[in-house]
DNA sequence: CCGGGGTTCGTTATCGATAAAATCGACGCT
DNA sequence: AGCGTCGATTTTATCGATAACGAACCCCGG
């Protein structure tokens, strides 16, 4: 029992602790693992130490020995945008509960950042990615070659040949404005629509939208299909400003996730329209905004908790099972329309 | 140049490219590493190698031989609140802008969890951590030995031993209250009240609050003061809507938050009184939610760009400074208020 | 009383990188 | 020609953990 070492030097390593209880590393490391093989009497010798030393793993060392890390990243445009927020919250919950780490990385909507996520620079620190993008198309996305398991999340992307978790966009959006037809709504912009470049939640959202529309007999107006902006509550404002100033008529606001649908919001009630009265409002993706803004905003929940659970399982099956375990896999989340002030009044 | 190992397969290793090169592991570290003293010759022999064997390096391998990850984590309370998700974000671009990578845990308001990020058990998988603590409190944290720099985040402590960012919580409080006083408020209410216990912004923006009232010549209303949450949206709700069952008269409220400040705003407008007539409200934090609100949210801005950046610098000093450079720094924030349409109608 | 089998523990090898020390040549100078 | 010097590379050691293997010791039956 030489009790050396100062107390905030270098921590102690299994071999500090073994000469200090007087056995070898190995027998240490035996003992942290919780092998059974072991005396009483060395037992009582390695805690001990183990106490005295305050020793703590490197989890360096033990992830280069295993080759593991335990960690997955979770690749986003930002956690500036509040769905993205809550959802990687979800996720470090998730993960939690089946004993992975969440390493949150923000790609800010930038093509190469994309890129870079799956090019395996930061090769071996994540042992899969879980990954949102924006900005790159699925050509990109397939022309890469990638060697750890990647779980897509958030849009319908078939044939990517990754597992997929989606929300139910085309869906959700097709909920969202049947909604605001059967309250009698015909003039229904959307706001936040791209041309059909990337990976696709607008795109789907869009078709949603056209197919409500469609099912309903109303005709497509290509006036009051609203976008060229971000996905961000500045845009929504603008887009909605553009709208009323164009002179278009409209009864009705779909914007494509709660941030537009709350600029939207905004940009109305600063033109003294009255919502829902003048104009019904609903959004997409249930964020704590929707819920505390006045009026109460209309959106389509699209289960975060769920694709979070979801995409978390379905990492934690890959990495435990060995190579592939099987061909990808395709999930979609249920969704529901949580019905507020912003449509009912 | 055999080249060997098949694509997908294990990810190629220095010595894969060495024997590739028909050199020696180390001119390849040496290479990677931007030595100059390589022969053309051979520096295309390797150029060639690692291109041919698309070789990544093991950041995880070089982390154990450096002993150090160039990592940091932001340890924060939860990314479900809009503030820390923000701040989050400018922290993560902060680090960035001088070569540290962030990871981000949160914590919950639990103390147990508080207390598991200092104790070291992530131990060598960070090399600092940015401490954002709700629940711990100041003796909890001079209590621990800890064995990494630490930059504390968010509130005023003194003496805590530690490197500390702060954000003008009393003086922006008070600044907050004395907007509202000039405006002619005479019984404001004030939200996220806290008994003294924890490391205290809630106290230090009571006051502030008291302060200016002090100042003014207003006497403190017990009353008035409500607490007994948390502080996020709901909590606001409920205060608000305790406050007006109670009868006490008011004019004015000073959310803590900008989330409390915001339910509040939920609670008045829902009770059917005006904003800013009636009541006016300003919030903390000046998170994106106050911008969009209807009416738009005064609120505290407490410089999260800035407190990321003095943050993150600080920390980069302590990891580059050998061991400990010069005793605690304290900084705080400039703060300003921006004021909208919840108190200037 | 000796040998087989099981427990307990120690020795050596390994993960993939970087650092320090050693080697090998070519060159210049006396 | 002999020798020191410098530049380019290789060899060896190291970070701290886990895995594989092997040695020492015990118990027990024949």
């Amino acid at each position: 029992m030489t009790s050396s070492r100062r107390s905030a030097e270098k921590p102690a390593t299994i071999y500090d602790v073994a000469r200090e209880a007087g056995v070898s590393h190995q027998t240490v490391s035996r003992f942290l693992l919780g092998y059974q093989g072991i005396r009483p009497a060395t037992r009582r010798k390695v805690e001990e130490a183990l106490e005295t030393l305050d020793y703590r793993t490197n989890i360096t060392a033990r992830n280069l020995r295993n080759g593991r890390t335990g960690m997955v990243s979770l690749a986003i445009p930002s956690l500036n945008q509040p769905y993205f927020a809550e959802l990687a919250q979800s996720v470090i919950h998730a993960a939690r509960e089946v004993g992975l780490t969440v390493f949150v990385e923000t790609m800010e909507n930038d093509k190469e950042r994309e890129l870079a996520v799956l090019s395996g620079t930061r090769g071996n620190l994540v042992d899969g990615v879980l990954f949102a993008p924006t900005a790159m198309s699925v050509d990109d996305l397939s022309r890469l070659k990638i060697g750890f398991p990647i779980v897509l999340l958030g849009d319908r992307i078939f044939d990517s040949g990754f597992d997929h978790v989606a929300m139910a966009n085309s869906e959700g959006a097709r909920a969202a404005v049947e909604h605001l037809i059967g309250l009698g709504r015909r003039r229904i912009a959307v706001v936040g629509v791209e041309p059909p470049r990337n990976l696709g939640a607008a795109h789907l959202r869009f078709t949603g939208y056209r197919d409500a529309l469609d099912a309903a007999g109303i005709e497509f107006d290509e006036r009051l299909a609203l976008g060229g902006g971000g996905w961000i509550k500045d845009d929504g404002v603008h887009a909605i400003e553009r709208l009323i100033a164009s002179g278009t008529p409209f009864d009705a606001v779909f914007g494509f996730n709660d941030a537009l649908a709350l600029g939207a919001l905004r940009g109305l009630l600063r033109a003294g329209l009255r919502v829902p009265d003048d104009v019904a409002v609903v959004g997409f993706d249930d964020t704590q905004d929707a819920l505390y803004s006045t009026p109460t905003l209309t959106s389509v929940a699209p289960g975060r908790e769920e694709i979070a659970r979801i995409a978390v399982g379905l990492m934690d099956r890959r990495l435990k099972g060995q190579s592939s375990a099987g061909g990808p896999q395709e999930f979609q989340a249920d969704f529901h329309l949580v019905a507020r002030e912003s449509s009912l009044g």
